[in-house]
Parts: C-alpha cells; sequence; structure tokens
RNA sequence: GCCCAGGUAGCUCAGUUGGUAGAGCAGCGGAUUGAAAAUCCGCGUGUCGGUGGUUCAAUUCCGCCCCUGGGCA
C-alpha cells in the first residue's frame, strides 16, 4: 500500500527492450497502480509476441489496460488512443488508484499532455482516394495539388508521401487545411501528471538486450505468431503490417528472405526502432526525469527500499 | 624453420605509378501534431599492423619485427 500521498499519474517511457513494462509492473505493485500501454503496436490483438506485450502472468498481478484491444484489420491512430487513453485514466482514477502511462511511443506521449490538433477522424474511404490521387499524380504532382489548398505544407519535404497524404485527406474530409488545425491548441489528456521517467540504457546495452529478447521470441512462438498474421491477408499498409519482426517474418514466410536473413533484419530494425525513440524522448521529453535502467526508474518512483530484480520487457 | 598470400572504417573489401584514402553493409545525428514499431532528412566515423630507412613528402618504395591464413618440411 502507498504510503506517501497518492501519485494519480506516472509516465514511463523508453526504447523497446529497455525495460520498461517490467518497470511498469512493478512501480503498479508497489503503488497498487494499473498500467496503461502508450505503444502504438502493442496495442494490436494479433501480436503479443513479436510485440513483447506483458503476459498472462503480469497481467493477473496488475490490471493492464489497452493491450491488444485492436484487431490487425483496423487502422489504430493517436488520437483514437488519446480517447482510450482517457477514458482509461479516469476509469483508474475514479478506483482510487495510480495510472502507470507506459510505452516508446512518443506522439502518444505528446497527445497525452500536449494535446493533438483538433481535425477530425477520417474516414476510411478518404484516405483510400488520397493514396489512390497519389498514386494518379506522382510525387511532383500530388505535392502540388495539396500546397495548392495548404501552403503551410511547404515545410514538408517532397519525398515524404504519408504526411503529403494526411494533408490531402484531412482537407478533403474537414474541408479545412491541416495547418489550420495544427495551428490551434489541442485538448490535453491529463491535467496533471506526477511524474514522468524516461528510461534511457546506454547504447551497447540497449543492443544487447534487443538481441536477448529476439532469442526469446523466437523461442516462445514468434514465428508461428507471424503465420497467423500472414494468414490473415490483411491489406500490407495496415500498421500492424508493418510492426518490426512481423514485416520481416511475414517476407520470410512468403518465400522473399531466408529465415536467417528476415532475423537479421528484424533486430536491425529494432535497433533502428531503438533509436528513433531515444531521439524522440532525447529531444522532445527534455524536462523528464533520466533512468540508465529500468531498476533505477522503479527506484526513482518509489524509493530505494522496494527495487527487486527486474526481467526486461 | 622455409615459401606464398594478406594485415586499410565496427565487418567485407577497393585504392593511392609517393602528395595522409573510398564503397557496400553496420553505425551515428536530426525531423516528427491522428499510419509514429510509421514517414522522412543528413553524416565516413580511419595513428592505412609496428618500427627504422630513402624522400621536400611514405598508407604507398626498401629493411627488420609482429599477427592471420595456406603450402612445404
Amino acid at each position: 500500500m502507498p504510503t506517501g500521498p497518492l501519485k494519480r499519474t506516472i509516465l514511463i517511457a523508453g526504447p523497446t527492450a529497455s525495460g520498461k513494462s517490467a518497470a511498469a509492473l512493478a512501480v503498479a505493485r508497489e503503488t497498487g497502480g494499473e498500467i496503461i500501454n502508450a505503444d502504438a503496436i502493442q496495442v494490436y490483438r494479433d501480436l503479443k509476441i513479436l510485440s513483447a506485450r506483458p503476459d498472462a502472468a503480469d497481467e493477473a498481478l496488475v490490471p493492464h489496460h489497452l493491450f491488444g484491444h485492436v484487431d490487425g484489420s483496423q487502422r489504430y491512430s493517436a488520437g483514437g488512443w488519446a480517447g482510450d487513453a482517457a477514458m482509461a485514466i479516469a476509469g483508474v482514477h475514479a478506483r482510487g488508484k495510480t495510472a502507470i502511462v507506459v510505452g516508446g511511443t512518443g506522439l502518444y506521449f505528446r497527445a497525452l499532455e500536449g494535446g493533438l490538433s483538433a481535425a477530425p477522424a477520417i474516414p476510411p474511404d478518404i484516405r483510400a482516394a488520397a493514396e489512390a490521387r497519389y498514386e494518379a499524380l506522382g510525387v511532383d504532382a500530388f505535392r502540388a495539388e495539396v500546397l495548392s489548398f495548404d501552403p503551410a505544407m511547404v515545410r514538408l519535404k517532397s519525398a515524404d508521401r504519408q504526411r503529403h497524404i494526411r494533408a490531402w485527406e484531412v482537407f478533403h474530409a474537414a474541408g479545412a487545411p491541416l495547418s489550420h488545425f495544427q495551428a490551434q491548441a489541442g485538448s490535453p489528456v491529463l491535467d496533471r501528471v506526477d511524474a514522468r521517467i524516461v528510461i534511457e540504457p546506454p547504447r551497447d546495452r540497449l543492443y544487447r538486450q534487443i538481441d536477448a529478447r529476439f532469442d526469446d521470441m523466437m523461442a516462445r512462438g514468434a514465428l508461428e505468431e507471424a503465420r497467423k498474421l500472414a494468414d490473415k491477408a490483411y491489406d500490407p499498409r495496415l500498421p500492424v503490417m508493418k510492426a518490426v519482426g512481423a514485416a520481416e517474418f511475414m517476407a520470410h514466410l512468403a518465400g522473399q528472405l531466408t529465415l536467417d536473413a528476415a532475423a537479421f533484419l528484424a533486430r536491425r530494425n529494432s535497433r533502428r526502432l531503438a533509436k528513433r525513440q531515444l531521439t524522440w524522448f532525447r529531444i522532445q521529453a527534455g524536462g523528464w526525469q533520466r533512468a540508465a535502467i529500468a531498476e533505477d526508474a522503479v527506484a526513482a518512483l518509489i524509493g530505494e527500499s522496494v527495487a527487486s530484480p527486474l526481467s526486461q520487457g
């Protein structure tokens, strides 16, 4: 039971394989809190092993929210998550408990504290129309079209297909340019945060942890999980299909890569993901507390006396 | 012990008829406002094995030494 004043909300961020899930679990047990996921891929039901989601034993110890609650056939989004997170956090608070938000998706944390733009949700057919338009016009003409109704988008790099499509679809769905919405202050999900900490392991240590976790995933049936996802024959453009590990294994299962090559790429892409996450947190989360390893984060959040060995996750 | 081949970036290698070097992969830095594990931009990171010598100048030429393969004994 907590001894000090109740902390209502704690944020724990970190790159993949930094041990943040284990840290969140330890903090949750000590504070009697509940865990809320802030990872864009762990939300998908189809990927449990490959996304390194907490297992059943972990979930039995402490309530977990927003893990695997989205079907892979769906397109989730930062906005969708922000709404779900708002409800989940409110529920935890209503129970008089601490909400521990943990994840590696920087944009989600931004949505939590800064709020997103007020742009409306985009109907799937508008997205499809935007992609078709892009294919039809090509890079330069599509960009020119976007700039014709949203000149502020000149700041986008020409090759950034994704953001150009976003600008196009917002304009066609909302009737106003994306920059119009982005210029308005968003509404934060949280009005108060009691602690923020980012786990930043030394690079060589983090990369070793990525390799070790990869071996563990293989032992636990990662390939079989990828096979089940492949069997669903989803649109390859869906987010779940781009998850590190899943994408490489599915390419292997389709005969496009040897298993060794797929494993090599999965590990490498995990390292690159971790690097991008570290860049985000280094620059965008400058005011957060820092911890070199998960154990230090736990100690910083709940005190040295309860520090205990953690497994990574 | 002798002979041959090779020691150049983290790895695999190219190259310099003597003017301190460049590719692939790996890696590093950055951007990031509803796909964010996405999308995009940028960057060679090097006592050219060591040590003497020749030279205005040596990673390159010569001597010796060390190391790694292979061969002969």
